[in-house]
DNA sequence: TATAATTGAATTGTGCACAACTTAATTGCC
DNA sequence: GGCAATTAAGTTGTGCACAATTCAATTATA
């Protein structure tokens, strides 16, 4: 198995570069929506589930409340997300979009198409490229769980 | 093309959780040479080029000086590394390992061997996956040059 | 029903990533 | 040779990522 000590040879490697430099891609797309990229994840999910807690809210984005608390201020202090404690349980703090957060949606709708554009891409090899990238968290989470 | 805005269905959001969660495994792996991920592919190139200068180290890893300098300062503090000014320039500064620094790679040895491991992937799998991460890197790229 | 254990969120501290800027050395050009 | 443009490294400031801790609310259990 692969174990020379190369930098381009180690997958960890061609992970962490291809995500930062995709995730550069993102950034003078996002922001004219004053968003960073962070901050846009958080508002897909918002987007798709209003009124979601914090507690979700970290599992869905792998983020814990150390990163998600700041970044929430952050879009509240742009308006974008309200928070309001949940009634029947005091703990929790369910977040929910504002109008300017809610009208946002709009103008993100065409980010996707832009960066598929910007990446030259054919929908199939799109779709080979998701799934390779969901087996190896696959691979990742069973270590994780062989290991409990 | 794919332009729905969900979280899932964009690739940059698996990238970006792929890449945090393969990095996560490391962790643990690298506490024992007192290292950082990027600690430790700082160590990657210089075992394979001692001697490099800062501004060729960050090309190859996509890392700035703002990133960098405060890094090599850490590694400097762990005596891993040493800064020397170049004769022939000198605005560059050239770095080389100390001897803690080249022993340290005999114990980073099975680093790669421990993470394929616990990836459970068979090489050919490692190598198209590899593949596919560099060829989104590619079309990155070409797009940054379609727009010079 | 007290109280111990767990849970959700926030805070603190460390390190990474990057933009913008500064400083000093080198190169280009007249 | 003199001066502008470029280059390498470092600094400052902002935001993300995460470990460790704190605090309050909830749940479990003796």
């Amino acid at each position: 198995m692969k174990s020379s000590l190369t930098l381009e040879h180690q997958i960890c490697f061609q992970l962490y570069t291809a995500s930062k430099e995709l995730t550069r891609l993102y950034r003078p797309i996002l922001a004219p929506l004053n968003l960073t990229y962070s901050q846009y994840l958080v508002m897909l999910v918002l987007w798709e589930e209003d009124g979601i807690d914090m507690k979700q809210l970290g599992d869905r984005l792998t983020l814990d409340s150390g990163t998600l608390s700041p970044l929430v201020k952050r879009l509240m202090q742009l308006d974008y997300v309200e928070k309001v404690r949940a009634t029947d349980d005091e703990r929790r703090v369910l977040l929910s979009l504002t109008p300017s957060g809610s009208a946002l949606r709009e103008q993100a709708e065409d980010v996707p198409v832009k960066v598929s554009g910007m990446l030259n891409i054919d929908e199939a090899t799109y779709i080979a490229y998701m799934e390779m990238l969901i087996d190896i968290k696959a691979r990742l989470r069973d270590f994780g769980e062989r290991q409990e």
